[in-house]
DNA sequence: AGCACGCCGACT
DNA sequence: GTCGGCGTGCTC
């Protein structure tokens, strides 16, 4: 008897397998305490190792393996939150097999929510609602004067405000002059109102405007690609297919590259909105960050900012998905998994069975070819709004007409900025370069100063006083002596930065007030935003600045803009060299005349005849498109074939090229993969590692992911410091 | 990803 | 003699 209620009792008991957070590919066995009801997708807590750890639900397992049985452990608790969707958890497998992570971490970003899930802290609020004390001090009489309105006010804000202490408040409450009372939460995602604002459009702008809105009402999977010159209203033409969405009650996510540079974007929807959208970046607190989550996961949150991280949230009832800025090359996370966000949206809209509408000036020429075999729907705005016209472009032969040694800005190009400067207009100076000068020798002895963990030179930063490796981080004070030949002021900075251009900039125009805009010295969103808005309401004449200034801001009285150095992107054997310096360029460009309406750019190049420069001076972009495309196609390049990259590293080069070599000669034979290398990577040394790549090349519609599964089971595991980094679809090949 | 376990250098 | 460096390897 005692033998059968146990064997009853046992297999009465349920087992889930439950994904976890970790780079782990398998989800883990758990054991359902009894009274706990749990279903795919339930968000539970459970004991991992030493430790607690939260996972999802991911399925039932009637039969576990039979070697755990004595030792799968309880599931601990089921946590308050909304069940992770089907859909969901449909990507997470997808994105996982596509790309060669563990399902694990790519679980770990849609549970980004930090340790603050719960109920939410009270905020306490102040009230003046007694007599005056009889006591009265400069603090207490401050606080007074802040609470005389009779309202509530945020303890805290009050204290701050009033520049006293919590004392002082305590004080006047044991005198019953105010009370403390708990303050309402405030609504973590106001409601977007669909009707708050009509747009003013102009018969394109309606046109495009009722294809997004069908797009959207349809409620079933499909791809438009929104073809906007920059400066066309493209933000305010899919803002209609969100109003459609939000009539719905339905969720949409607006992905951008790069939310940090997203102000003017959460004025212009609230414009049209009546409220700020929710944001999703990496930049939130953690307890805005849990607070954001749940109303995402509660559907409370129905229009959601962000960066490509929001890609995994869990959405309650997701309908619409728009990727704005499509081509920008800061959708690929090259971390971790790799995968690129814009892609990965598509699967995600193709899984949920919701549109999707991908939005640039400049599309990729993934998606520009989609458009035109009609696999994507084309909705294009080719003028600009309100009859301004497009930045005229002229090309500055640096070979003929280039500025003195160690000068950088062409006399042509300096004169209108003179000229603009007159006019009480901005200019913009583009140099996608950071520092002041990418390298540093020595005069007598010709040392050049090269980072020693990595392969590359040290950067000059003026600013910072310090050369820098932009690899590693690496950075030193640049010494007064050379090093390798003890010359004393023998040390001359080489080539042009933004740091160096600004100084070149002053010297040309004493009175003209200057700002650098580059990554390295921006210290937060906040200070980002306040010094574009700076920018914005004309308090800097000269704006120099790296691809940071190129995306998505709209200064109202930049009208010139001039690209130091056309060719930089150009030069480095990369497949993807020409769409990147095309966009790039185009939509530094675009930043000119959007207001005003007769903005001009210059592009100093030493290759004119380049048809990156040409189709840029003729503002011919099929011209472009189609010498791009062609190609491509001639090539076997993406998307015409596919590509996936392996990177091996390890701490010394011996270690690194006989492990890539080994992998290569075990590659499975397929005569429609070609598998090339390995080679020595462009940059084949970074933080003391050697790296060698090899790379992997087939036909369109070769499933990589499985042959590369299938090769790297077979072959030789790496163990110690080796490391292999595989990339499907890489976007760069540095 | 954490966290423990493990095997070699400078200290209470 | 220990404390602790971070390399290696599990975690149902």
């Amino acid at each position: 008897m005692d033998h059968s209620t146990r064997s009853s009792s046992s297999s009465a008991t349920r087992v889930v397998d439950v994904l976890l957070p970790v780079a782990l590919d398998q989800a883990y066995s758990y054991r359902v305490p009894r009274g706990v009801e749990l279903a795919p997708g339930d968000v539970v807590c459970v004991p991992l190792g030493a430790r607690e750890v939260i996972g999802v639900v991911w399925a039932d397992n009637p039969n576990p393996d039979p070697r755990l049985h004595n030792r799968l452990k309880d599931v601990d608790s089921k946590l308050e939150v909304p069940r992770f969707r089907e859909e969901l958890r449909r990507l997470v497998d997808w994105v996982a097999n596509y790309t060669l992570s563990p399902r694990g971490q790519v679980l770990r970003m849609t549970l980004r929510m930090g340790e603050h899930l719960g109920p939410e802290r009270v905020r306490l609020g102040v009230r003046l609602v007694g007599p005056k004390p009889q006591r009265m001090t400069p603090a207490r009489a401050r606080l007074i004067e802040i609470l005389s309105d009779g309202l509530l006010h945020g303890k805290s804000d009050a204290i701050k405000e009033a520049g006293c202490s919590a004392g002082v408040v305590d004080g006047l409450v044991d005198e019953g002059t105010l009370a403390v009372e708990p303050m309402a939460r405030a609504l973590a995602a106001p409601e977007p109102d669909p009707d708050f604002a009509q747009p003013d459009f102009s018969p394109e702008q309606t046109t495009a405007a009722d294809s997004l809105r069908a797009l959207a009402a349809g409620g079933a999977f499909k791809v438009a690609l929104l073809d906007g010159v920059t400066g066309s209203g493209k933000t305010e033409v899919y803002f209609e297919a969100v109003a459609e969405i939000v009539r719905r009650g339905e969720q949409t996510l607006i992905l951008m590259p790069e939310i940090a540079l997203t102000g003017q974007f959460l004025d212009r929807f609230a414009q049209r909105f009546g409220v700020r959208p929710l944001e999703w970046h990496s930049e939130l607190t953690p307890r805005t960050r849990a607070r954001n989550w749940a109303a995402i996961a509660a559907g409370e949150a129905q229009v959601v900012v962000g960066a490509r991280s929001a890609l995994f949230l869990p959405y309650a009832k997701l309908g619409l998905i728009i990727v704005d800025e499509e081509h920008d090359q800061a959708y690929k996370q090259d971390e971790g998994a790799h995968y690129h966000a814009r892609d990965m949206a598509v699967v995600r809209a193709s899984i949920a069975k919701i549109p999707i509408i991908l939005a640039s000036a400049t599309p990729s020429v993934e998606s520009e070819v989609n458009a035109r075999k009609g696999r994507y729907q084309r909705v294009a705005l080719p003028s600009r709004f309100g009859g301004q016209h497009m930045p005229q472009i002229e090309a500055i032969d640096l070979r003929r007409e280039g500025p003195m040694r160690g000068r950088y800005i062409a006399p042509r190009l300096a004169e209108q900025i003179g000229i603009a400067i007159e006019r009480r207009e901005q200019a913009l100076l583009f140099l996608n370069r950071r520092g002041y000068a990418p390298l540093t020798l020595c005069r007598a002895c010709g040392h050049r100063f090269a980072c020693t963990i990595c392969d590359a030179w040290l950067v000059d930063h003026r600013f910072r006083q310090r050369l820098v490796c932009h690899h590693c981080g690496f950075s030193m004070p640049r010494p007064r002596l050379c090093p390798h030949c003890n010359a004393e002021e023998s040390l001359v900075a080489v080539g042009p930065g933004v740091e160096r251009l600004q100084e070149e900039a002053q010297a040309l125009f004493p009175d003209a007030r200057t700002m650098v805009l580059s990554s390295d010295l921006v210290t937060s969103i906040e200070s980002m935003r306040s010094e574009l808005t700076e920018i914005a309401e004309g308090r800097v004449d000269i704006i120099i600045g790296t691809q940071l200034v190129a995306k998505g801001h709209n200064f109202p009285r930049l009208n010139l803009v001039g690209v130091v150095d056309a060719d930089l992107g150009l030069g480095n054997g990369d497949p993807r060299a020409a769409e990147r310096t095309y966009q790039l360029l185009n939509q530094v460009i675009g930043r000119a005349g959007r207001d005003q309406g007769y903005g001009i750019g210059y592009l100093q190049t030493h290759q004119p005849e380049h048809p990156v420069m040409k189709a840029l001076v003729a503002c011919d972009r099929e011209a472009f498109y189609e010498s791009e495309i062609d190609a491509r196609e001639r090539t076997g390049y993406p998307p015409f074939g596919r590509l996936a990259s392996l990177i091996v590293s390890a701490g010394d080069r011996p270690t690194a090229e006989g492990f890539a070599r080994k992998l290569v000669a075990m590659s499975p034979p397929d005569e429609r993969i070609k598998v090339l290398g390995p080679a020595e990577a462009p940059l084949a040394v970074i933080k003391g590692r050697y790296r060698f790549r090899i790379l992997v090349k087939s036909a369109r519609g070769v499933d990589l992911s499985t042959y590369l599964r299938q090769w790297l089971a077979s072959g030789p595991k790496t163990t110690g410091n080796l490391n292999l980094e595989v990339d499907v679809d890489p976007q760069s090949f540095l």
